[in-house]
DNA sequence: AGCACGCCGACT
DNA sequence: GTCGGCGTGCTC
């Protein structure tokens, strides 16, 4: 038996295991995630460590394995939590420990040591070219080469001198001895919010709000930890009883990390947490770099911070003692990583809790089907809140089938139905939405003669166009010209397919040449808070209409909104995945959601061609229960999650040949393992996207109720993989229970 | 990162 | 010969 210990991943150099041998003294003492001393390197200076895990076999020369010296003293480290927990992530999602660790703990980057260490010359010009001399005299070639870069500057960062000059840091030291210069390292803690006036007022909750938070404090007071989800339709007012609880948590000397995803992260949500926690909340988002990141890591862990907001990857804020993680918007696929280990930020929530003795708050008003699905079986108790805090009413919906419209001669996009209202709403000045639901499809060129798409010549998807008149790959970025003739048959009737954005702007604009209209999409918000500009500009009454993709459907009040349109409901629908029923009524129930938050009643038009489709009813309905019903039907008969466990397993290769050949194997291998245990295995298939950036793709599917099994399944193929050389070339990744069929 | 090793020029 | 600076490469 030998551990597995990580010594330091701030360096690349350093940021692999190291193999130790463990002291009779201590053999059953140890565990994962235990902080140890070790000797290292050739002085064996004793360094500092976490156990990653246990081996039986070492995979380095045996003789030169070293001893663990003891465990580290003192309390229990921050770190040995989330090392476990990194443990368990590499477990469950598969991919390297390192790999796991690198997600799990705060990385100091280079970068950051770019910006905070500098090097000062402490003596005048003169001097200076006094030591200048003397060094070249001396044929110091190291110290000559830095002090003629101090003369030049009094000031210079240290990564410029060692990456240009070729200085090392023993060179500094020396000159450092000299007192020929100094070594600043500024820690400089930007808070990235502004200071704002403590406004807190005295809430009144509804019964509903009271009883959540009455059941999540006791609890709390008995210890008891557990997961909560809180099913709350738009507007009930679930971030007024996150803050009840993050207050019961914080009043006992406790912390808590509030994730959000991204899109929702509107200076509204953040300013709300603000006023009632004032500077000791902290947010997280991708616009802080790596050193500011760093930076709100390190506050959180000298305990300067008791709130700490942010998207997934602020679940693993090292908190002293963490004693409560929200999951707002639980539902959202933003949760689940793309980058391995695949994690869901959920379960690992529930795992991170369960290490900490911390609840665990997951909030929707369209919860995913796992979450309510293990609430129906025990595993996390629900709390409903079913009516809206202030005493709106719920917008009344009207949904039309479009097959109808074309029936009746209306061959615009817009239907009869919702023309009109526009109309009203423009007359009444109130403000109307127009949600288009086109995930996943582009406005792609097709010809309409042979039926040819145009698609990227490495990716095997199709090309969108834009209004600029090129041709774009979302997936790589590759551009090119549009083209005016068919480039299979020559027919000069090609042209875009679907609408897209800008021309439902064009649309509007042209039927209502008196409105003023904002669009809100993917080019339009490209620049530096693209968002909140337009998102302000239209809740400041700038525009009528707004139109946007899914973006304009996610947070944010805007009370003058009466009407929202929802143009191709189904769309999503198409989709080959068996989360897209799920998808679409999450999508048209918070696009219906967003009408008549003020104290005007609000509509909602809901244009599709399948009207008869559950998700759409239920949505129009707002009927989540008979939505999960139906839906929840459908996964148990197809055995998907969260009725069974779904094991992805993800092959990419740039030689087309060998990745057949790859794909193959690993199914064979797959097969012989699972035979016995009643694993089902499909595959191995060209995924949706076949190809991307020149690299092809194929995918195979695992499926079992057990988790336990499919897990050990996933770790038999990574050992196959890493000892058969054939796979060298591949790039293998895992994905459990993946959100989309690949 | 931190440390030792080995190379190389300079000095006694 | 020996001393000290400097670059390189390894660390279970």
């Amino acid at each position: 038996m030998y551990a597995d210990i990580i010594i330091d991943i701030t360096h690349e150099k350093l940021d692999k295991i190291f193999q130790y041998r463990i002291p009779p003294e201590l053999e059953g003492e140890l565990e994962a995630g235990m902080e140890v001393i070790v000797p290292f390197g050739r002085g064996n200076r004793e360094t500092s460590g976490y156990i990653v895990g246990f081996s039986e076999t070492c995979s380095y020369d045996e003789d030169k394995l070293k001893e663990i010296l003891r465990p580290a003293s003192g309390r229990e480290a921050i770190e040995s939590r989330l090392v476990s927990l990194a443990a368990w992530m590499k477990e469950q999602y598969g991919g390297t420990m390192i790999q796991a660790l690198k997600t799990v703990l705060p990385i100091k980057r280079t970068e950051k040591a770019k910006e905070h260490r500098i090097l000062q010359r402490l003596m005048g010009e003169e001097e200076g070219k006094k030591k200048l001399e003397e060094y070249l005299r001396k044929n110091q070639k190291a110290r000559a080469r830095l002090m003629a870069a101090l003369l030049d500057s009094v000031e210079i960062e240290y990564e410029l001198v060692r990456e240009k000059l070729g200085i090392t840091l023993q060179v500094v030291r020396a000159l450092e001895e000299q007192n020929v210069l100094a070594v600043k390292s500024e820690q400089i803690y930007r808070n990235p919010i502004k200071r704002v006036d403590d406004s807190r007022k005295g809430l009144a909750y509804n019964e509903e709000q009271e009883y959540a938070i009455r059941a999540f404090r006791q609890d709390y007071e008995q210890d008891i930890y557990r997961t909560y989800l809180l099913y709350g339709i738009t507007g009930s007012g679930k971030t007024e009883v996150y803050m009840e609880m993050i207050q019961e948590a914080v009043s006992r000397g406790r912390q808590a990390v509030v994730l959000i995803p991204e899109i929702a992260l509107t200076y509204q949500t953040v300013m709300r947490f603000y006023r009632r926690f004032g500077d000791r909340v902290s947010i997280m988002n991708s616009r802080l770099s790596q050193g500011e990141r760093y930076d709100q890591m390190m506050r959180a862990k000298r305990g300067e911070l008791d709130v700490m907001i942010g998207p997934r990857s602020a679940l693993f804020t090292p908190f002293p003692n963490l004693g409560l993680i929200v999951i707002d918007e639980e539902h959202e696929g933003t949760y689940k990583s793309e980058q391995v280990p695949r994690y869901h930020a959920r379960e690992t929530a529930v795992r991170r809790a369960e290490l900490e003795k911390a609840s665990v708050v997951l909030g929707s008003a369209t919860p995913s089907l796992e979450a309510f699905y293990r609430c129906k079986n025990g595993e996390y108790r629900l709390l409903t809140l079913k009516n809206r805090a202030t005493e709106h009413v719920l917008p009344e919906v009207h949904t039309v089938d479009m097959r109808e419209e074309l029936k009746n001669g209306n061959r615009s996009i817009l239907s009869d139905c919702l023309k009109s209202l526009i109309e009203d709403r423009l007359s009444k000045k109130q403000q109307v939405m127009l949600f288009i639901n086109r995930r996943g499809y582009a406005g792609f060129l097709s010809c309409r003669s042979c039926g040819y798409v145009v698609k990227c010549p490495h990716c095997d998807v199709s090309l969108s166009a834009h209004k600029n008149g090129r041709l774009v790959c979302h997936y790589c970025g590759y551009e090119t010209a549009q083209v005016k003739i068919c480039p299979s048959c020559g027919s000069p009737h090609i042209g875009g397919f679907r609408a897209g954005t800008q021309q439902i702007e064009e649309l509007v604009k042209r039927e209502f040449p008196q409105s003023r209209v904002l669009r809100m999409d993917m080019d339009t918000t490209r620049e530096k808070d693209g968002h909140e500009k337009i998102l302000s500009a239209f809740a400041g009454g700038e525009a009528d209409i707004l139109v946007g993709t899914q973006m304009i459907v996610k947070g944010h009040d805007f009370p003058n909104v009466t009407l929202v349109g929802v143009l191709a409901a189904d769309m999503s629908l198409y989709a080959e995945d068996y989360r897209a029923a799920e998808r679409t009524f999450q999508l048209l129930t918070q696009a219906a959601g967003r009408a008549g938050r003020g104290t005007q009643k609000g509509e909602v038009v809901i244009q599709t061609y399948s009207p008869e489709h559950y998700s759409i009813v239920s949505a129009s309905r707002q009927d989540y229960a008979s939505f999960y019903e139906e839906e929840m039907h459908f996964r148990e008969l197809m055995g998907y999650p969260p009725a069974e466990h779904l094991l992805a397993v993800l092959i990419a290769c740039e030689e087309e040949t060998l990745l057949e050949k790859g794909a193959h194997y690993l199914k064979e291998y797959a097969q012989m393992v699972g035979r016995s245990r009643a694993v089902q295995i499909i595959g191995p298939a060209s995924p949706s996207v076949g190809k991307v950036k020149d690299v092809y793709r194929r995918v195979i599917y695992l499926k079992q109720a057990d988790a336990h099994i499919l897990i050990d399944m996933k770790n038999k193929m990574e050992q196959y993989i890493e000892v058969n050389s054939g796979f060298a070339k591949m790039r293998i990744q895992f994905d459990f229970d993946p959100m989309k069929v690949f």
